[in-house]
RNA sequence: GCGCCUGUAGCUCAGUUGGAUAGAGCAACGGACUUCUAAUCCGUAGGUCGCAGGUUCGAAUCCUGCCAGGCGCGCCA
C-alpha cells in the first residue's frame, strides 16, 4: 500500500465522495446509468475555479446520455461530506464540478511534512526492485568536459530520485579501456615521451593533441626513466597506454567526486574480454538460428530482425571485434546481474545506437522494455553570450574541472538540471558564476538560508516541535498561508513524475516556484511577531518550506546552506 | 533520402501525458529597504503555442501532412 501524501490524500477523499454521490444519484433516479468512468480530480489553474475540480460529468455524458451540466447537478446535489472539509461545490463551464475546501483544513497537512521530514515526498514505486543506471562512461583518453558534466548531473540526480522512491539503485561507470582508442592513447603518450627525451618525432593528426598528453608523458618518464625505451615499441606503447588510462581515470574520479558524483561500480570493458564474455556471447548467438552469421568475411548480428534498420558487424574482416560486440556482452551481463531494469544515459548524438542495443537485449532473452536510454542533448559553452571554442581534436577545451573551479559545484549542477534533457543547453560561464537573479540556484538556496536565519533569531525550542500545542488551523488560513501550503502538498506529485519519467528538471522548476512563493510570503508577512502563538505557527510553516527545499535540493545534489 | 530531438512573449525555457482566460525567469518600464538577510518583493507591458488539416464537449498537448533548425545514419568509438 502506497502511503498517500500531499494532494493525493485530498484527491482520494474527493473521489470517494463523488463515487458515493454517483451511486445515490442513480438510486434516486437522477442518473440513468450506474456505470461511470474513472474519476479524475485535478487542481485548477485559477483559484476562481476552486481548490479541486472534476471533469467526471463531462466524461460521463455519452454513458448517461445527458447534458454534462445536468449530470454535474445530479452529482452535486447528492454529495455528503462526512468530514466537513468542503465549503461549497460549484458547477462551472461546460460541466466542471469545482470544490472549495474550508480554509482551516489546509494547515493540517503541514504535520505530514514535519513527521516525514527528509522522507517527505517519497513514494514507494520501486518497492525494492533492483535498477541500474549507467552514466558518464567517458573514454579514459582525455579529461571530462561540460557535456559529461550534464550527463553526470542528470544520471546522478535520476539515481537519487529512484533511490528516494524505493528502488535499489546501482550507479555504474563503464570504462572503455579496450580497443583502438586506448591503443592510440598509448601511442600518443609514447611519442611525447620520445619527444621529451630529445628525439624529434612526427606526431600524427589522429593522436591526442592535448597538453595533458605531455603531462602524462612526463610522469611516465619520471617513473620509468630510460628503461621505457629498452623494450620494444609495442610493449612501451602498452605500458604508456595502461599508465595513461589509469591516470586519466583517477583524474575523472576526482573530478566527479568534487562534482558530488560517486559510482557503486566502475566496470571495465577489458574485463569482459579477459573473462571470455565477448567470445562466449558471439559463440552462443552463432549457434542459435543465425542471430550472428558470417558474410563477406565478417560476423554480423541480425539486429534487423529485432527492428533495427540493418544488420551490424560484430567481428570485422580483420578479426577485430567492434564496439558493438562488447556492448552485447556488457548489456547481457547487466541483466545477468539481476537488475530488473537497466538505464543508460547517453549523449543524444548516440541515439542511432539504441535499436541495435535493444535488439541485442531482446535476442538475449530479456524484454527490451526493461532497457531504457535517457538521451541528453548537447551543451554549448558560452562566456558572456559568446561561444567558447571547443576543439577536441586540437585538445583545446574547457574541462569539467575548469567549470567547477569557475562556477562551483552547486551552480553547475543546478544549471544542468534547469532544462529537460530533450533540449540543448547553453551553459554560460559568466552567468553561472554570477550571484544574481539570473542564476536561480542562489534564489533557491537563499530560501533555505533565510529560513535558517529566522529560526536562529527566534529564541525558542526545537523548530519542528514549535506548534505542537497550538492550533495552526486557525492561525495559518490566510491566502498567503494556504497557497504556500498547497505548494508543499504538490511536492509528492512532482517527485512521482520526475521518478516515473526520469526527469529531474521537474524538481528544479518546482523549487524555483516554491522559492518564489516563499520570497513573496516573506515580503508580505512577518514571521516573528509580538504574538507568540502566531509566530510559532508561522515558524511551523516556514520550517516545512525549509524541509521541502532541502529535500528537493538534495535530490539534485545541491547543498542547502544555513547562511549565505 | 531515412531516423531521433527541437519549434510556445524580444531572449532562455516550463506546461502536472486532453481541461476552463497558455505560465516563469531575463531584458524593458514604474514602484518598495530605519524592518526576520534587498542574493528579495510588488506592479505594467509583452502571444495566429512553426504552418495546414483531422480526432471530440474541449487540443500547446493525441493523429496525418508540410516548413525550419540541430544531431545521427561506418567492417569508428
Amino acid at each position: 500500500m502506497i502511503h498517500l501524501t500531499g494532494h493525493h490524500c485530498m484527491k482520494q477523499k474527493l473521489k470517494q465522495i463523488i463515487e458515493q454521490a454517483l451511486h445515490s444519484a442513480y438510486e434516486n433516479g437522477a442518473l440513468s446509468s450506474e456505470s461511470f468512468p474513472e474519476i479524475v480530480i485535478e487542481i485548477p489553474k485559477t483559484v476562481s475555479h476552486g481548490d479541486y475540480a472534476s471533469n467526471v460529468a463531462m466524461v460521463s455524458a455519452s454513458i448517461q446520455k445527458m447534458a454534462p451540466r445536468k449530470i454535474a447537478e445530479a452529482i452535486a446535489s447528492h454529495i455528503t461530506d462526512a468530514d466537513n472539509v468542503i465549503e461549497r461545490v460549484e458547477i462551472a463551464g461546460p460541466g466542471f464540478i469545482n470544490f472549495y475546501i474550508r480554509s482551516n483544513t489546509w494547515a493540517g497537512f503541514l504535520k505530514e511534512v514535519h513527521t516525514q521530514g527528509g522522507r517527505y515526498g517519497a513514494i514507494n514505486i520501486g518497492q525494492g526492485r533492483k535498477i541500474q543506471i549507467e552514466f558518464v562512461s567517458s573514454n579514459p583518453t582525455g579529461p571530462l568536459h561540460v557535456g559529461h558534466g550534464r550527463g553526470a548531473a542528470v544520471g546522478d540526480s535520476v539515481a537519487n530520485i529512484l533511490a528516494f522512491c524505493g528502488y535499489d539503485v546501482q550507479k555504474e561507470y563503464y570504462i572503455n579501456d579496450s580497443g583502438r582508442q586506448i591503443q592510440t592513447l598509448g601511442r600518443s603518450v609514447f611519442l611525447r615521451c620520445r619527444e621529451l627525451m630529445g628525439e624529434s618525432v612526427f606526431f600524427p593528426e589522429d593522436c591526442y593533441q592535448g597538453d595533458y598528453i605531455r603531462d602524462i608523458a612526463r610522469q611516465v618518464i619520471d617513473q620509468q626513466g630510460a628503461s621505457l625505451m629498452d623494450q620494444s615499441d609495442e610493449k612501451a606503447i602498452m605500458v604508456c597506454a595502461r599508465f595513461a588510462a589509469a591516470l586519466i581515470l583517477d583524474d575523472m574520479k576526482r573530478d566527479l567526486e568534487s562534482f558530488g558524483v560517486t559510482f557503486d561500480c566502475w566496470f571495465s570493458e577489458q574485463s569482459l574480454y579477459d573473462a571470455g564474455n565477448v567470445v562466449d556471447v558471439i559463440e552462443t548467438y552463432r549457434n542459435r538460428n543465425d542471430i550472428i552469421y558470417e558474410k563477406d568475411g565478417a560476423l554480423w548480428f541480425n539486429t534487423s530482425a529485432y527492428g533495427d534498420e540493418k544488420d551490424r558487424v560484430v567481428v570485422r574482416q580483420n578479426g577485430q571485434t567492434t564496439y558493438f560486440a562488447s556492448d552485447i556482452a556488457y548489456h547481457y551481463h547487466k541483466f545477468e546481474r539481476g537488475f530488473e531494469q537497466v538505464i543508460d544515459v547517453w549523449g543524444a548524438d548516440h541515439h542511432g545506437y539504441i535499436p541495435r542495443v535493444a535488439a541485442a537485449i531482446e535476442a538475449g532473452g530479456y524484454n527490451k522494455d526493461r532497457f531504457h536510454v535517457i538521451l541528453v542533448q548537447l551543451v554549448s559553452l558560452l562566456r558572456g553570450g559568446v561561444p567558447v571554442a571547443m576543439s577536441t581534436r586540437a585538445g583545446e577545451f574547457v574541462t569539467l574541472k575548469d567549470v567547477l573551479q569557475e562556477v562551483g559545484k552547486d551552480a553547475a549542477r543546478f544549471i544542468f538540471l534547469t532544462r529537460s534533457s530533450d533540449n540543448t543547453l547553453d551553459f554560460d560561464l559568466e552567468v553561472a558564476a554570477q550571484k544574481t537573479n539570473d542564476n536561480p540556484v542562489y534564489y533557491v538556496q537563499y530560501v533555505h538560508a533565510r529560513i535558517c536565519s529566522i529560526v536562529r533569531k527566534y529564541t525558542g525550542t526545537m523548530a519542528t516541535n514549535i506548534a505542537d500545542d497550538i492550533d495552526t488551523s486557525s492561525l495559518l488560513n490566510t491566502p498567503d498561508d494556504i497557497s504556500l501550503i498547497k505548494l508543499l502538498m504538490k511536492y509528492p506529485e512532482i517527485i512521482r513524475l520526475s521518478a516515473e519519467l526520469m526527469e529531474p528538471h521537474r524538481i528544479t522548476f518546482f523549487l524555483m516556484e516554491l522559492a518564489s512563493a516563499f520570497h513573496g510570503y516573506y515580503n508580505r508577512q512577518r514571521v516573528l511577531t509580538d504574538d507568540d502563538c502566531l509566530t510559532r505557527a508561522r515558524l511551523y510553516l516556514m520550517t516545512a518550506v525549509r524541509q521541502v527545499i532541502a529535500n528537493g535540493l538534495s535530490l539534485l545534489g545541491v547543498t542547502a546552506p544555513e547562511s549565505m
